[in-house]
RNA sequence: GGGUCCGUGGUCUAGGGGUUAUGACGUCGCUCUUACAAAGCGAAGAUCGCAGGUUCAAUUCCUGCCGGACCCA
């Protein structure tokens, strides 16, 4: 027995900072996480989610990345070759809202290159910063292969998939009513559309039927009466029947159109909502698309692409619609068919990220098709295995509900281009060869770009061979989930010519958080579905949101939200972290901790709940739970670092050690099952259990007076169960461990690949055994507090049970009987 | 309005047709016992949201309701 050679008296986020410190400076001694496609191992790939940079890293997402760490870790530990890519999403219109804000200027008043060269500079920054926190929290990507999904590598990725799908067919174009944010100036779809609650005018309006009656319509979009289609009654409503096959006249003067709409009956009709007429206008609503649809009628234009009424809303031509609904309310007012006006609470959509209100309008766009494929993409769906089950649902309600195809072209910069040139009889379409990356809207087609028909897709040779010369590019964009529904295709090395694609393809894992399955999840799988007819991985690992403490949604306008890396340096260099939050009742709730960290942070996330729901993040809560876990941990080892370790198995094990070597070698087999099916929490709370539990409560006090004479059994218990505890941790807290394992053993917990082997104990009864000695130690502590004896005293007249008889002596000497 | 998921001691959480329902935090009491007071030991604390139903048996399955989150119209 010599000092410790553990120092430090307990776990600091300040040794968490020195530890990290070491390995970035001697990472190659230590670490390797660079991904070896021809490596002899089972192959596991993790598409990871590449995040997408902003201005601080959600502590909600940090902490899902490090669960993906902790798969990662516990893979490899399992002998696994792991790619844990890190990749980025930079493309899309966060970053162009930023620098327009920053530069308080909208993107068109730039020049195109300009704008995106601003993009690019700030997203840079914040790529960085983003990376820091990565790194700090402990992730173990392959940074050797960063990917950012604005490179022209990526995008050229993209594009080569593009290209595919449209010669395959699946790509279609089409005018159609598109879901438009006007004020963006861009297409978006379905999934991008969010409901807000807003007040609105409810306007009740007079008009004429043709034999002399009135009806009242009553509408919140009196500017859209200029594109009205028809005017519906519900079949029943005896009120109206009289008036259907009728027509009416349009309440407000018109350009260029007739001013008579037919009156008609249609299910779709609510009776008791307003009169119960109801007009439908292109396009007010989902509905009067479908209506229009139904009915076969021509669809007009009232609104164009800056959001302002065209020239068939004659009065109200060339304002915004915003506008020319007041100013239609005043018309209608002042020729006295305004009947009424009631303000009522209405949900209306607005894009996700502007918020500002959809408008549905005809326009030209490129589109994925999408809705004859659902049963097949179905039948893939159910050949992947969900963690959890449950959140399956969540993908299959989201594919039932597919109606319309997936309109993929924005009007936007900062985004992969379209690649496609047109040529001047617009019958022909040029796309460039796999693997370059282009921008149609401001070069012309490379050299091997080749001709293909619109119509049939047939492919009519390169351009060179037919002599075109003049071409107009494309100036669309892709919508941003068309790049990152590649990220399994690219990290799997999809096209490249030295990766063996059967090897790597189907990923093994795609970890994610459920607020994007109807995007990233369902998109992903689309495409891998149209391009090579499979499951685009083997799991899926659907992860809850991270939400305040009494379970709302984080978010920056509320107040509520709180910083990754306050809490992962919380405690640094002694100071304690602070958190000024909006609490329930809207009042200000301070929050304060002392020291949490990477590692805390970590265990917390891995072991306070199953994976699928939301949870709540309290950095109180976090410190309070967890770090004194950490610091009991650290006292194990602090302990055994005492004691000379003994590599020799002794040819005699006494049997308390060999009852605690056969519950350890229980903990070997249930959590390597554990790690195997991706249960972080299951494996992490057996071994918290374990360590904390019958290990240092029981067993050791059991050993103590044993370990304290050198005596050769207990030396190599405790050494071989702490050395094997510390690997099997490793990938929940992989620097504490790192630093307890180098320090005792000296090697790095960081660097195994195979998972600690069963010692060879399997002990009959032993879980009568363990509980019958929890149930002595209790019943002797509290004898002893009964009598108000301290611990250390010596106590009669304890009779120790029958099954523990081949324990007495050590139970014995343990508790002093006497 | 519809759908999905969730509702377990004061708080967070595990589990799941059948003995006294898991663990942690907090609370209370005791203890500086040669690893650990940033600890340890002990104690109290839950009719498993509510109401029905199925069953020999329900907290677990079913139905309805109430509350929350998310999604859709």
């Amino acid at each position: 027995m010599s000092k410790p050679r553990l120092e430090d008296k307990r776990w600091s986020v300040d040794l968490e900072h020195k530890i990290l410190k070491d390995i970035s400076e001697n990472g190659e001694n230590i670490v390797d996480y660079t991904f070896d496609a021809n490596s002899e191992k089972e192959i596991f790939i993790i598409d990871t989610p590449p995040p997408y940079p902003s201005g601080t890293w959600h502590i909600g997402a940090v902490a899902q990345y490090s669960m993906i760490d902790v798969i990662a870790r516990s893979q490899r530990l399992l002998g696994k070759e792991v790619y844990f890519p890190w990749g980025v999403d930079r493309n899309g219109i966060n970053i162009e809202f930023t620098v327009e804000k920053k530069h308080n200027r909208k993107m068109r008043t730039f020049d195109r290159e300009e704008f995106i060269g601003e993009c690019k500079k700030t997203i840079d920054e914040y790529t960085e910063a983003m990376k820091e926190t990565a790194i700090r929290v402990g992730l173990s990507c392959d940074f050797s292969t960063e990917y950012h999904t604005d490179s022209p590598e990526y995008r050229a990725v993209t594009q080569s998939i593009f290209t595919d799908l449209l010669i395959k067919g699946e790509i279609v174009e089409d005018l159609r009513p598109n879901l438009y944010d006007p004020v963006e100036g861009t297409t978006i779809a379905d999934a991008e559309v969010k409901r807000i609650s807003r007040k609105t005018n409810l306007a009740h309006i007079r008009w004429s039927v043709e034999d002399g009656d009135d009806i009242i319509i009553s509408t919140t979009r009196p500017e859209l009466i200029c594109a009205c289609g028809v005017v519906l009654v519900h079949p029943d409503d005896n009120r109206y029947k009289h008036i259907v096959g009728k027509t009416t006249r349009l309440p407000i003067k018109v350009e260029g159109r007739s001013d008579k709409v037919k009156i008609l009956a249609h299910p779709s009709v609510k009776m008791e909502f307003g009169s119960g007429v109801l007009m439908v206008c292109s396009y007010g609503d989902q509905n009067d698309v479908s209506v229009f649809r139904e009915l076969k009628l021509e669809p007009f234009q009232a609104i164009d692409l800056e959001g302002r009424m065209t020239k068939i809303a004659g009065q109200l031509e060339g304002m915004l619609v915003s506008d020319a609904r007041s100013a239609a309310i005043d018309i209608l007012s002042s020729d006295g068919r305004l009947e009424g006006l009631d303000e009522r609470e209405q949900d209306i959509p607005v894009s996700e990220r502007g918020e500002n209100p959809i408008e549905i309008i005809l326009l030209k766009e490129w589109y994925v098709k999408q809705v004859g494929i659902q049963e097949r993409l179905e039948q893939l769906t159910q050949k992947i295995r969900f963690i959890p089950e449950r959140n399956k649902q969540l993908l299959l309600d989201w594919m039932e509900n597919i109606s319309i195809d997936w309109p993929i072209s924005r009007r936007r910069w900062y985004h992969t281009e379209i690649p496609i040139w047109y040529t001047d009889d617009n019958k022909v379409l040029i796309v460039p060869p796999r693997g370059a990356y282009v921008r149609p809207w401001c070069e012309d087609p490379p050299r091997g770009s080749f001709a293909i028909d619109r119509e049939t897709r047939v492919i009519l040779g390169s351009i060179e061979e037919l002599g075109y010369t003049k071409f107009s590019g494309e100036e669309k964009v892709f919508d941003t989930w068309m790049d990152s529904s590649n990220s399994n295709l690219f990290v799997s090395g999809y096209g490249q010519e030295d990766v063996d694609f059967a090897r790597t393809y189907p990923t093994a894992l795609r970890p994610q958080g459920k607020e994007i399955v109807r995007t990233w999840l369902y998109y992903t799988l689309l495409k891998s579905a149209h391009l090579l007819d499979q499951p685009g991985f083997k799991s899926v690992w659907i992860d809850g949101l991270g939400m305040d403490p009494w379970g709302r949604k984080m978010s920056k306008s509320w107040g509520n939200g709180i910083d990754a890396n306050s809490v992962l340096d919380c405690g640094l260099s002694g100071r304690t972290g602070s958190w000024q939050i909006r609490g329930p009742d809207g009042k200000s709730v301070k929050l304060r901790a002392n020291k949490i960290g990477s590692e805390c942070f970590r265990l917390w996330k891995a072991a306070d709940a199953q994976v699928g729901d939301d949870f709540h993040i309290n950095p109180e809560e976090i410190e309070s739970k967890y770090f004194g876990i950490l610091t009991k941990i650290y006292n194990v080892a602090r302990f055994a670092s005492q004691f000379p370790i003994e590599d020799v198995k002794p040819s005699a094990i006494k049997p308390e050690d060999l009852w605690i070597l056969s519950e350890y070698d229980n903990l070997v087999k249930e959590t390597k099952e554990d790690w195997g099916r991706i249960d972080i929490y299951s494996a992490t709370q057996k071994f918290k259990v374990f360590i904390t539990g019958i290990f240092s409560s029981h067993w050791m006090e059991l050993a103590k007076s044993r370990l304290y004479d050198s005596e050769s059994s207990s030396l190599w218990t405790i050494h071989s169960i702490l050395r094997g505890c510390l690997k099997i941790f490793s990938p929940v807290c992989p620097l504490f461990c790192h630093h307890l394992s180098t320090t005792l053993y000296s090697e790095s917990t960081m660097k195994v690949d195979v998972y600690p082997e069963p010692l060879g104990y399997d002990l009959h009864n032993r879980s009568m055994v363990t509980q019958s000695i929890v149930r002595f130690n209790t019943m002797v502590w509290k004898e002893k507090k009964s009598l108000n004896l301290s611990l250390k005293s010596d106590i009669k007249d304890i009779d120790i049970p029958e099954l523990l008889q081949e324990y007495s002596e050590g139970l014995t000497r343990m508790h002093n009987l006497v």
